[in-house]
DNA sequence: ACACTAACCTGCAAGC
DNA sequence: TGCTTGCAGGTTAGTG
């Protein structure tokens, strides 16, 4: 599933409903992390205006003669999907939401159910007023970092993966982020010098741009709105490859837990 | 405020 | 083959 780069592929490949008009909506699974709301079937006769992405969340506008009405927040949570389909098409299992267009179908696939969709009745949601600057944002600088870490005795892989720190960055780029700049995960936040601040902040925003253009990284089952695989799984120097040698310098590579998480690194190349 | 844990679920792969 | 175990891309809520 999906991290920034995927949440922001599938945005990308859902575009092409902006300006049609929804014609049922059909709830086969309510129970995600969150029920999904019966306001849902209020979309029916109102048309998609626009589609943004904050953090991993997509936000989808809808309205009547262009004057907005509603915001559906959409997650995908750790397994979820939103492809576009022909009504047509067999459901799959975990098919959960179905919208309709005039021509399309759009589907809310989620095996797990961490994902969620939820009704905003306005853009202050709690859980977007909680969220700390984007990953790629030009607020989210070596400066803003090192302000927010100084303090901070918690390991740097935890705090870059922190969203009151910055959004967008999951458990496969913080890794893969932390291997490129050399830094060990479990070093304390505030440990980190001036030079390594910056070369993680622009290696963040590198990476993540760079698996953007890639399509995603597919891990089982991650696929796009009309259902590719994404690429960057291919360029992973360090996630998933335990006891595999370094790319760098063949050390094997080792994996530890940080926060419940996987963590995956260079014991010769990331030194604590 | 901080740091850590458990929890939400299913599917898959590995081990016995 | 079949059962059990552990693990998985996220995030919140609750604990001390």
């Amino acid at each position: 599933m999906p991290e920034l780069p995927e949440v922001e592929t599938t945005k990308t490949s859902l575009l092409p409903l902006i300006g049609q008009t929804v014609t049922g909506v059909t709830i086969h699974q309510p129970c995600l992390r969150w029920p999904v709301p019966d306001d849902l079937h209020h979309l029916n006769g109102q048309t998609l205006l626009n589609l943004e992405r904050r953090a991993k969340y997509i936000l989808a506008h809808f309205g009547r003669k262009n004057v907005p009405e509603n915001c559906v927040l959409l997650h995908l949570g750790m397994s979820g999907s939103l492809t576009l389909s022909p009504f047509d098409r067999e459901l799959r299992k975990h098919d959960h939401v179905l919208i309709n267009f005039n021509n399309i179908q759009l589907r809310y696939h989620d095996p797990r159910r961490f994902g969620s969709i939820l009704w905003l009745n306005d853009d202050t949601h709690s859980l977007l007023s909680k969220l700390a600057p984007e990953s790629l944002s030009i607020e989210f600088n070596a400066d803003y970092l090192w302000s927010k870490i100084q303090n901070k005795s918690m390991s740097i892989k935890a705090a870059i993966m922190d969203n009151h720190i910055v959004v967008g960055v999951g458990n496969i780029y913080a890794t893969e982020a932390l291997f490129h700049t050399q830094i060990h995960p479990l070093r304390p936040a505030k440990s980190l010098t001036t030079q390594e601040v910056i070369a993680l902040t622009q290696e963040i925003k590198r990476i993540l741009t760079s698996a953007i253009a890639l399509g995603g990284s597919t891990l089982r089952d991650y696929v796009n709105g009309l259902g590719e695989n994404g690429y960057f799984q291919q360029t992973l120097d360090v996630y998933g490859r335990a006891n595999e040698p370094c790319h760098i310098c063949q050390t094997s590579i080792e994996t530890i837990k940080i926060g419940q998480r996987a963590s995956a690194f260079c014991p010769t190349c990331q030194k604590i």
